[in-house]
DNA sequence: TACAAACATGATCACATTAGTCAAGTATGT
DNA sequence: ACATACTTGACTAATGTGATCATGTTTGTA
């Protein structure tokens, strides 16, 4: 699990969405993009991805923007890092296949989805609910 | 945590100079590439990278080749991975610090500690172990 | 209707990392 | 001496990532 910037800012973007699900005007790129600074372009990228699973909707012409298209209780970091394409890593070599090999890729798979866990169980309401509340929470180590 | 062809050659490696640490005569780069079909220009420049930290050792000339120089018990797939280099999923992107942006960057560490976690528990003795005995451990689900 | 705001789309680029190779050199056992 | 095997440094090719740009389309508003 890579959590490239690409998947930083579809989370952020996704987040910002949610926090202002419930206002009447949608929310413009430019508006993303100043708040976190996140580079326009490749926002623009990013948002056409998130359309296309139909999580956002846009409204084109003026006066448009983006609006979050799903319940934000329903969508984890998990299913955002994977809508926007991060690499499993799965680490497919060209290695015979050995007892050695085998135990070897049971590791990394289990590590994999230890981290894969961690984030299905974080959703974007979640986080909405910890950046409005004190965030009191967490670090349960 | 990525886990990379290295990555992963250096462990075969490690588990193969663990296997034979009773031998008399050290494990040749090429009786290694043989077993696991591992580019064998590639696996030199990592037994140099595992020899710099001083895990192997190496005995040049004639007959000569590798041999473990640690106790396989003290020695996790984590150390591995971090010695030969796999790049740590920190993220640093240049958004803005905002609210968002750190609640999001803390979920990304609790993931990669969840992994950090999971390869930190298997030594290349345990490992070893494994690849003996019939496996009929682990896949606690 | 004209215009500006704002999204849509596709092409393109720079850069870093990764995987892998090559060549020339050095040490050592037989 | 000679073959075996490690040493070292430079080098290449492919890939992915982050990011940009130009051009087009839609739509609200004066």
């Amino acid at each position: 699990m890579v959590i490239s910037a690409r998947v930083h800012y579809a989370c952020l973007a996704m987040l910002e969405l949610s926090v202002r699900a419930g206002d009447d005007a949608p929310v413009a790129v430019r508006e993303i993009t100043d708040r976190h600074g996140v580079p326009g372009p490749f926002l623009v990228q990013i948002l056409r991805t998130l359309r296309s699973v139909g999580w956002v909707q846009s409204i084109r012409g003026s006066q448009g923007g983006y609006r979050l298209a799903v319940d934000p209780n329903e969508i984890t970091l998990l299913d955002i890092a994977e809508a926007v394409g991060c690499q499993e890593s799965g680490c497919q070599t060209g290695t015979k296949t050995t007892k050695a090999g085998e135990l070897l890729q049971r590791s990394w798979e289990e590590a994999a989805e230890a981290s894969r866990g961690v984030l299905e169980r974080v959703t974007l309401g979640d986080l909405v609910e910890r950046s409005r509340h004190g965030d009191e929470t967490m670090f349960y180590i």
